[in-house]
Order: structure tokens, then C-alpha cells, then sequence
DNA sequence: CATGCGATAGAACGAGCGCTCTATTCACTA
DNA sequence: TAGTGAATAGAGCGCTCGTTCTATCGCATG
């Protein structure tokens, strides 16, 4: 296979975990799933981690974590004005839900859920995960001149916000709920200028 | 046990399932560690519940449905103004959470999003209570003068923001995401006046 | 060629899973 | 009092889990 030897077995274990983890949770992924989705085998996967089913998912929060960032700074780059590039920003999370069958929501949530106040590691991961998204957020206001209070608490409501609409749109495998989300955030945005 | 008589076999059940759901989601949350919670045993749970696992949790979203359900009509009964009626909503949520230790967030999400697009039956069950969340919402928008439209997008947001917020405090452990959702839903409400 | 080591490979372990099954208890009616 | 069915009880089924372990492979360096 063309993959395996491009991108490397610890990248493909990630990778997979990811996916598996983001559509089913922690819980209900096994190792042995996983090992058979990276064309890997159980060996390999405790050889890269040892920590076992814990460190992979930290791992794979963290790849959840720099895949939305990337998203972000895409679109922040190539939109001047916040509020119109949250409403991209929906709508990328939208077509993205869409286009996997409803099966692709936010990467970092479902374990993230199932984690907290139980695997300490994991939650951190996702913890992480959210502040920086929130800080890229909150940064973009600050360059359009935004008071750094106002920007903090938008900053807040905005990935809070695509989090919760995002899940609702995944459960009722609907566009609506992130094209009312990105609707509001701007306009809750142009309501601090 | 007082509770044993008082309450029923099945409903202790349901509760035990939903608030081990809640915290653990579904694929960690095992029959036997129902059973065990529930004060009954493995028996009873296959008699109130042929269906096994899956009709369980069916059951526990149905339950959590009820519980915020409830919460609503609470504070929209007590407080007449939909935007203090909503600051009224994070808060409570907030101290709910904070009181369990973190533990507690809401008892659908977890349990829909590790459903979602497998399990069907559960999915819907989710579905249907965000549903009837929006409906609330979007019947307190209507009573207090609000356009049908517009009390139909707003009720989306306001329960995704808060759906969202609450994970974010949940996994964050800070009281502040949830205060922060309800101040700038309260201000999206009343830039619709 | 020989040595060493990261990487691969998968058998095997004890534990726990969801679920089935039979046996027993209990309250109530014929 | 005998009979009936709901409810309780838990042993045991086949299976998969996360993890451990030993054995082998590929390949760079001596």
C-alpha cells in the first residue's frame, strides 16, 4: 500500500484513532480496530505507544486539535473581517459534516465527553485543545480592534458555539444549525463594533 | 433499602443507567455495573428491558430528556423576560455542574454523540430531545412577542450555545463558559426587540 | 558477513462484555 | 389452598477487550 510507506506507521496509527475515536468514542474503539484500520499491527502499536489506549488518545485529541487549527487559520488568513469568517467557518464544519455521511463531527468532543473527571490525561488533551482554538479566535478580534475583554468572552461563545451547533447538526443530520450559528455569532460580533 | 420500595425497580434502573451514561457514555457503561447501581439485578433489567443495552439507553436519553425538560419549564414559568430567563438557565446549569464536581453535564450529549449514525434508535431519542428543547425555547420567544422566524432560530442557538458552553465548562472545570453564554445569548435575544 | 536495534508480527492471558437461560420467590386470584 | 405469572436471582455462554510476551524481520554499521 502506497500510504503506508509515504506517511509512516506512528502517523497512520494516529490518523486512525482519530477517525475511529471521532465517530464512535473512546469506549467503543479497540485497539485491534484500530491496529486493522492503520494497516498496523498490535505489535507496531505499542511499540510508538506504550502508554497504550490512553496515550493514543491523547495523541489523537491532539491531532483533532491541530486539524481544526489548521481550519482556522485558513480561513482567518483569507477573510479580513471576523464576522464574515466565522460564518465560513460554519459553513466549512457544515459541508465537512455533510460530506461524511454525518459521521465526522468535531474530533475532540466525543472523548472528550467520555473522559472527563475520569482518564485526567485525555481531558487536559482536550482542554488544551479548546483553548487554543480559543485563543486563535480571540487574537483575530484583537487585530480587528476588538477591547481584549470583549474579544476573551466572544472568543468563548464562538467555538462554544460551532461545538454545540455542530453536535446538534450531527444528530439531526441537518445543515441548519451551524448556517443559524454562523448567522448569529457575526451578528452578536457586529453588536460589540 | 428505602429507595428500593419507594421508587420502583424500573425507574431505579433507568436513573442509574442515565446518570452512568451521562458521566461514562455508553460503550464504557456496563449491564452489570447497572445492575449493581441500581440495587437489582441482571434479571430485572432484561425483564424491564429486552431490548438489552441498546432500549436502556434509549430509556436514559428519554430521562435526561425530561430532567432538562423540566429545568425550562421551571425558570420560563418563574421568570417572565426570555433573556433573564435564559441568564437564569446557564447559571443553573452552571452550578449543577460544578456541584457534581464536573461530573454531571448534560445527559444526552455524550451518549448521542457516541450513537450518532450507528445506533439509530439512540440517535433518534437524542434527536427528539433537542427537539423538544428548541420547542420551549421557541414557544417562550413566541409568547413574549418574538417572530415566529426569528424565535425559531433564536431557540437553535440558545440551546447549541448552551449545549456547548456546558462542555466547555465541563471539560475545562470553569464556571465561566456557561456565564459567558448566557450573557451574549441574553444580548443576541434583545437585538431582536 | 556479523552485530545490533528499531520495527513488525501475532499468539496468549485474565478479565469483563452483552446476553441467555433456568430456578426461585412473591403477591394475588380462582 | 392451589395455581399463575410477574419479578428476582445469578450462573454460564461465546466473545472481545487491553495488555504482555516472545519471535522474527529489515537494514545500517563494524
Amino acid at each position: 500500500m502506497a500510504t503506508k510507506h509515504e506517511i509512516g506507521t506512528r502517523e497512520r496509527i494516529i490518523r486512525a484513532t482519530s477517525r475511529l475515536m471521532q465517530r464512535q468514542g473512546y469506549g467503543a474503539t479497540g485497539l485491534k480496530e484500530i491496529s486493522r484500520e492503520a494497516e498496523a499491527t498490535l505489535g507496531s502499536v505499542y511499540h510508538f505507544f506504550p502508554g497504550g489506549k490512553q496515550e493514543l488518545a491523547v495523541e489523537a485529541v491532539r491531532h483533532g486539535d491541530r486539524e481544526f487549527t489548521e481550519l482556522l487559520r485558513t480561513v482567518f488568513d483569507r477573510v479580513d473581517d471576523p464576522a464574515a469568517a466565522i460564518i465560513v467557518c460554519a459553513r466549512d464544519l457544515s459541508t465537512g459534516l455533510r460530506d461524511s455521511g454525518w459521521l465526522d463531527g468535531c474530533p475532540v468532543t466525543t472523548t472528550a465527553l467520555e473522559s472527563a473527571g475520569r482518564l485526567p490525561d485525555i481531558q487536559r488533551a482536550a482542554e488544551e485543545a479548546f483553548e487554543n482554538w480559543r485563543g486563535l479566535v480571540r487574537d483575530k478580534l484583537r487585530r480587528s480592534g476588538f477591547d481584549e475583554d470583549v474579544a476573551h468572552d466572544l472568543a468563548h461563545t464562538v467555538i462554544n458555539t460551532l461545538e454545540g451547533a455542530e453536535m446538534s447538526a450531527q444528530v439531526s443530520q441537518s445543515e441548519a444549525p451551524l448556517e443559524i450559528a454562523g448567522r448569529h455569532l457575526a451578528r452578536l460580533i457586529d453588536s460589540y463594533r
